[in-house]
RNA sequence: UCCUCAGUAGCUCAAUGGUAGAGCAUUCGGCUGUUAACCGAAGGGUUGUAGGUUCGAGUCCUACCUGAGGAGCCA
């Protein structure tokens, strides 16, 4: 089996194998989706399968909408009068899942290529269409979202979840087809400062009758881990173990953040992707994230068309010119530095800003949407932070005070994408563990890594949520992940 | 966590401090193959919760709950 694996060598494999899984697709579903459905010749014989989204009764003759999620558009299916028994034509309501064999047909109304003319309908489940709550007219996001068990099944979350996929499938496939290993960090850790905000605790202890220290803490030596442990708010250190073995790493799982933050932009649970790079800088860094971004990007845009179009149409009729200027153009490359003194001159020629804008304070929301919403109007790198409001583990510049750090800004969002070349010096490193008030003990593998054959390296991270946003045009991160998590919500 | 706004029928929303309504959905009936179908009728309410002001509160006041937007924190 001689199959390239080299990048961009992807399709290029041969096609016998790729048949092979197309017939065992057919062996396994027991029928076809209706994506496949509506790309049949007038003629066939197919069973489908799938729910009902609603029903429309002529004088002789009934339409169904059928929908399995596989496709944007609904299978029509036409039911002629007097074929059913009337018990089981009464059970065909909006949302009961039916299984109908018939024959493709070409459609004689707007809509649709081809409906199925059935010749023989069961119901799998009924659904009583007095307490179904999912209309057939538009509904509200908050409303969805309470319903989130159903709401996969409306033409919104099921472009959402559609586009989902395909974006994680093209995610993985860039990093595989670049020589990227995948690498599963764990979920659960005992470092208990790795950066980034409050953390969600781990632990089997009896909470009503805690254990106790001399001192009367918590003893955490009765723990199941024999001392703290907590949800991981990123897999980068450990991910950095990696580079200094496949020199190019990728993570994919989820992160975990306890911070009371209650916006549109943020999760308690949400997926993160983190490159990476051995033998890499800032460049390298930046230019990877560009390339990545565009890539995926296009890949989508590819494979959703009609998935997008819809977003284009109902939720932000910008959306489809937005992802192509982002993929066409190169993206700004601003020095911390710079952007400052944008800003500074905004506010000289009159810009009001809540908060003033000076070197060595972090860009605010509202900085990072005068920078990509109207100075560039497109994705922009700032890079070379100021020591004092970035990580540890950000490698120092020549300059001794910024760092070798960058944020992807993107117009709407934000901050998509956060990185930094890594400090790969020891002494260095060390210097500012203590100025950040880090324990070396704590990180004794992380600085072994400096120890025994450093390299320069630099990676990122990616929150998948907030790209599904980017790519979609949906206002909230909650209606772009299954089952959201926020302070106070873990429902279904 | 802070600030602002909003909770009325299954859903989306009306209702000057004075008898709680519409559209959609549902049920029933009608309708030449419809496609957010159309036409007609019916059922459907402790106005988020608990107090208060008032002759009288969906409406005004207080607290709480829930949701949304903005901010902080961040991906």
């Amino acid at each position: 089996m001689a199959c390239p694996t080299g990048p961009g060598q992807a399709k290029a494999c041969p096609t016998k194998l790729t048949l092979f899984f197309e017939r065992l697709a057919h062996l396994i579903t027991n029928g076809e989706y209706i994506k496949d459905i509506l790309a049949r010749e007038p003629g066939a014989k197919v069973a489908a399968r799938g729910w009902v989204k609603t029903r429309r009764d002529g004088k002789g003759v009934h339409f169904v909408q059928l929908q399995d999620g596989s496709s944007a558009i609904d299978l029509q299916v036409v039911i002629l009068a007097g074929l059913l028994p009337e018990a089981v034509l009464a059970a065909v309501t909006t949302g009961s899942s039916l299984r109908v064999e018939g024959t493709v047909v070409a459609s004689p109304g707007p809509g649709q290529p081809v409906e199925l003319r059935a010749e023989a309908v069961e119901v799998y489940g009924p659904a009583d269409p007095a307490t179904y709550p999912l209309q057939k007219k538009g509904h509200t996001m908050e409303f969805l979202r309470e319903i989130a068990h159903l709401r996969s099944r409306s033409n919104t979350f099921s472009a959402v979840f559609r586009v989902r996929n395909a974006l994680c499938y093209a995610i993985h496939r860039f990093f595989q087809d670049n020589g990227f290993v995948y690498v599963q960090t764990p979920l659960i850790t005992t470092l208990d400062c790795e950066g980034a905000g409050q953390m969600f605790q781990v632990t089997t202890l009896d909470l009503a009758a805690t254990p106790k220290t001399p001192e009367g803490r918590p003893d955490f030596s009765h723990d199941f881990f024999a001392k703290p442990a907590h949800l991981t708010v990123s897999g980068q250190l450990e991910a950095e173990m990696f580079a200094h073995s496949f020199a190019n790493v990728y993570t994919f799982g989820p992160t975990f953040r306890a911070e009371n933050s209650n916006t549109p932009r943020h999760l308690a649970e949400f997926w993160m992707i983190e490159p990476e790079m051995a033998f890499a800088d800032l460049d390298d860094n930046r230019r990877l994230a560009e390339r990545f971004l565009k890539a995926v990007l296009a890949e989508v845009m590819d494979r959703c068309r009609a998935d997008l179009e819809f977003f284009n149409k109902r939720v932000d009729n910008t959306l489809l010119a937005t992802l192509a200027n982002v993929v066409e153009n190169d993206f700004v490359h601003l020095p911390y530095t710079e952007a400052v003194r944008i800003l500074e001159e905004a506010a000289a020629k009159g810009k009001t800003w809540e908060f003033p804008v000076s070197w060595g304070t972090d860009l605010q929301s509202e900085h990072e949407r005068h920078l990509t919403e109207e100075v560039f109007r497109k994705p922009v790198v700032v890079t070379d932070y100021p020591t004092q409001i970035k990580a540890f583990y950000m490698r120092l510049n020549d300059d001794g005070r910024t760092v070798a750090a960058m944020d992807v800004l993107v117009p709407r969002i934000g901050e998509i994408i956060g990185g930094s070349q890594r400090e790969e010096r020891l002494d260095v490193l060390r210097q500012r563990m203590v100025g950040q008030g880090l324990k070396e003990e704590d990180y004794a593998w992380y600085l072994d890594l400096r120890r025994f054959g450093s390299v320069p390296h630099a990676g990122f991270g990616l929150g998948l949520e907030r790209m599904m946003m980017y790519l979609t045009g949906m206002k909230n991160i909650r209606d772009v992940i299954p089952c959201p998590r926020t302070p106070g919500s873990a429902a279904f």
